[in-house]
RNA sequence: GGUCCCGUCGUCUAGCGGCCCAGGAUAUCGGGCUCUCAUCCCGAAAACACGGGUUCGAAUCCCGUCGGGACCA
């Protein structure tokens, strides 16, 4: 029993003209997939021929967003870097009558008769007409070379197996096959993936909002999250919605990709977001939102670590079911630290509550340790000897320790704030109240 | 305009001739849980573009129409 030793290699080759949008990055996604599926090469291959439009800043952007994204690639290389091998390539076929020159480009001979026909992995045979074609330049009278040819010398060079791009090359692929064969060098297979498009059915573009991938990791997105959304648009598996990156690396195939277009839209990718975030380590995940608690001035590396990473880690772990992003994580963990609370509510109190409010703070003040337990104890008796409810207070005591009337359960909240904290704010309360 | 691709709930999709008067997810609406909101659970509404074939039987195959997209001019 043998098997072929095929190994796979597949690249992912953005212009670096802008940055690294939500389209590319699926076709990015696929090939790695394929790649790390089939135990291949992914390269990242940057076509900065067009020196005009390409920028530095875009690569480091895209090389950004794919580092951010996981999409690591064992071989990197620039399309500049080949313009000798362009060169070669055209005059052999110049030399070989296949090209000809006119008013100073360089143009290839198309067969006038007979068809072609791509094998495409994902849409099966599709034929085009020779006649239909026309010769077509390979270098312009600059000197530059046309597209077609400088992705086929390249990727023929890079022995490319598995072309997998947008279908918008698929018109293309016809003369890239007549390019291979006038070269001489060996066809890869082609895979040819449906657009996506915004919510107007258009080819998604900057005008359909944000299609930055980078964009999402500020909006506190999770990486495996945008991973796993983008590999939902036009790939499937049954009807499971969630993959960690490794299921997705097992799972993946090109035989279960759509052929049919897929609009991009948010709604499902914050929902996805959050589930991840609920399947996430707690430690990591106050990792991740570390940046953005940061960010938001009020909290200093000094504050952060001194909260501890085994509180922060409960914090997490007790907030993330109300949060979709780490942005919003990040603004409700901003009530673990000892700084002003921002509060969105204010506490209403009456004699009566603020009697219970006094109970309270007497009653918590000798609780150690300070568990969710210990804290529903002391509160719950209290309020018994009171005569009053939990409904009476619970609202009043979140509002003050938390300056907002939404929340997880009030003793695990109480608890993972931390007794220091839940007493000066109750005071805090019933000072503001009489002031 | 020419060529090519595509067409299942608003959206992402399952379905590869009978399991489908079409399943899941999201979004929406209603209910439950509860100290609030969320999570979670339960329920509702929501689609095979249209017309012809082929077949005992079609969302699934074929043809046409319409619609959308892409590429080239």
């Amino acid at each position: 029993m043998r098997r072929e030793a095929v190994m796979v290699r597949v690249r992912f080759a953005p212009s670096p003209t802008g940055y690294l949008h939500v389209g590319g990055a699926r076709t990015a996604l696929f090939n790695w997939l394929f790649a790390r599926h089939s135990q291949g090469t992914f390269i990242l291959r940057i076509e900065d021929t067009d020196r005009t439009r390409s920028t530095e800043e875009s690569i480091d952007q895209i090389v950004e967003a794919m580092r951010w994204l996981g999409l690591d690639w064992d071989e990197y290389c620039r399309q500049t870097d080949h313009s000798d091998a362009h060169q070669v390539a055209a005059e052999s076929l110049l030399d070989a009558d296949l090209a000809y020159e006119h008013e100073g480009a360089w143009w290839f001979r198309v067969p006038k008769e007979g068809q072609t026909v791509v094998h495409d992995e994902l849409l099966g045979d599709v034929s085009f007409q020779n006649e239909q074609l026309k010769d077509f330049a390979i270098r312009r009278s600059d000197g530059t070379f046309v597209y077609n040819f400088a992705v086929v010398v390249d990727d023929a060079d890079a022995g490319i197996t598995h072309v997998i791009r947008g279908d918008d090359h698929l018109n293309n692929t016809p003369k890239q096959i007549f390019l291979y064969h006038a070269l001489g060098r060996p066809l890869p297979r082609f895979g040819h993936l449906p657009m996506i498009l915004g919510p107007d059915r258009t080819r998604l573009s900057k005008r359909h909002g944000v299609t930055s991938v980078l964009e999402y990791r500020r909006r506190g997105l999770l990486p495996g999250a945008m991973v796993n959304f983008l590999a939902r648009l036009g790939w499937s598996h049954g009807d499971q919605e969630i993959f960690t990156r490794e299921e997705l690396v097992s799972l993946f195939s090109l035989e279960s990709i759509g052929s049919s277009s897929a609009v991009f839209e948010e709604g499902k990718l914050r929902w996805l977001n959050q589930q991840h975030m609920k399947a996430a380590d707690p430690t990591r995940l106050a990792h991740e939102v570390r940046p953005f608690l940061l960010e938001r001035g009020g909290v200093t590396e000094a504050v952060w670590d001194a909260a501890g990473e085994e509180r922060l880690a409960r914090g997490v772990a007790l907030l993330r079911d109300r949060s979709g992003t780490l942005v919003d994580l990040a603004e409700v963990m901003t009530i673990l630290f000892p700084l002003p609370l921002s509060a969105e509510e204010k506490v209403a109190l009456d004699a009566e509550k603020r009697d219970l409010v006094r109970a309270v703070i007497a009653a918590f003040e000798p609780v150690d340790p300070f568990t969710p337990e210990a804290v529903e104890r002391a509160m719950r008796e209290a309020l018994d000897e009171r005569g009053a409810k939990l409904k009476d207070v619970a609202q009043v005591c979140r509002i003050a320790v938390t300056g907002r009337s939404v929340g997880p359960s009030l003793f695990d909240t109480l608890a993972v704030v931390g007794r220091d904290l839940v007493l000066g704010r109750l005071q805090a309360a019933l000072a503001g109240a009489t002031a």
